[in-house]
DNA sequence: ACATTGAAGATTGTCAACAATAATATATCA
DNA sequence: TGATATATTATTGTTGACAATCTTCAATGT
């Protein structure tokens, strides 16, 4: 029970339809839930754990609000172990690998050619996810899972409240080309960029939401 | 309530007091710990989500029983995040980085020459922890501790259980010595050596473990 | 002797009521 | 009018009892 009631939230929370900053209140969720405040509890405080809520104590648990200084190092680490895990994978990546990376370029693709915002998103950090997944090291995994929902959660939230746009098209056909290329050196190097662009156009949209915002006023 | 049993549970598992597979039964330990089991699923739940309790549902949760593969993935983690805190840091070492740095050597020689075999361990993780500290950057400071936790149970309980030794007196010398000077370069070559010292010491005393353990049996 | 079935015990999962705390609104006084 | 003390309300924290599930062990039949 708690473990779904964990999974439902935290789906909740990663497509943006509960958005950030909104306090879950455990009365009214048990009820709506058809569950008891003790398993809802139990999955709020795993959800907590995994840095999608936090918790005030006797004062409430809301969806967190990354801050654009999150963001920054979630980047930074981004490239750090994106790099470790091609590194880790190079020498062994064979015609699966190659195939199922463009099967990922190509359902990224389709989400963005059939206008799906969320499912453009999840495509893109499945694409990402590939290379964590076959380095065979758990932990590892752990933080790209982690890392992913922060990124998914603040996108998503981003761009159901304030219009961001999802990936484009063509914004992975280099990474896919030099994650298929001889040259380990330029697949980090093509990382580097990578990340560095997706930085910036994370940085640009906020920068000028607040911007707006603050003409608003 | 529940974050000081948490506390309290964390550091039994971490100095090795409840040893790798040792079953937490949540009734019994409720009435020890003078709380009532609620609390104390909370505090357990924390626990397995920080991966030092496994839970089974229906069963029963267990300490983490850490296998030789992890410890792989550990070193191997350690490697690439420590090289990447010490990328973070190096141009803004200053003089409180360089004496805080020397202090955290000199507690480590103090503990190892009072034969404290759990504060040795500690210490030279503090040691460590001081690059992640400064870094700046909390997903992976968190991702440090979390490193932290599982190294510093394995070895606790190792030491504890089968005589494994601690650190060496002049085991980080070098260490220092390269984060306190001029080369980037040097430092990370120093990071990787270190590392794969510390694995190969790790994993001969483990084969020999289970060779004599095959031997008796 | 061996496998299979069933019952007993131990352990976790769930629930609803109660207690403790923090936030808010209200009344009182300077 | 403004500030302060107080009462109210909303929300989380805690507890003990009960239900569901797994494990173990014994009885039975082949």
């Amino acid at each position: 029970m708690s473990a779904q009631i964990a999974a439902l939230l935290r789906r909740a929370i990663l497509t943006g339809e509960l958005e950030p900053g909104a306090q879950l209140v455990e009365s009214a969720l048990a009820i709506s839930l058809g569950a008891s405040r003790g398993p809802l509890r139990e999955a709020m405080r795993q959800l907590v754990d995994e840095g999608l809520l936090v918790s005030v104590p006797y004062t409430g648990t809301r969806v967190v609000d990354i801050s654009i200084q999150d963001i920054n190092d979630i980047y930074a680490m981004r490239t750090c172990l994106e790099q470790f895990a091609f590194q880790q994978i190079w020498e062994q990546r064979d015609e699966a690998f190659k195939a199922e990376l463009l099967l990922r370029n190509e359902a990224l693709k389709a989400a963005i050619d059939q206008a799906d915002d969320v499912g453009s998103i999840e495509a893109e950090l499945d694409l990402h996810g590939l290379a964590y997944e076959l380095a065979g090291n758990r932990i590892l995994l752990n933080s790209w899972i982690s890392l992913r929902g922060h990124l998914q959660m603040y996108w998503a939230s981003h761009h159901r409240a304030h219009g961001m746009r999802g990936p484009k098209r063509e914004s992975h056909d280099d990474y896919v080309r030099h994650a298929l290329g001889p040259s380990l050196q330029a697949m980090q190097d093509e990382l580097r960029d990578h990340m560095r662009r997706g930085l910036e156009t994370t940085k640009a949209f906020v920068e000028a939401r607040t911007q707006t915002k603050a003409e608003d006023s």
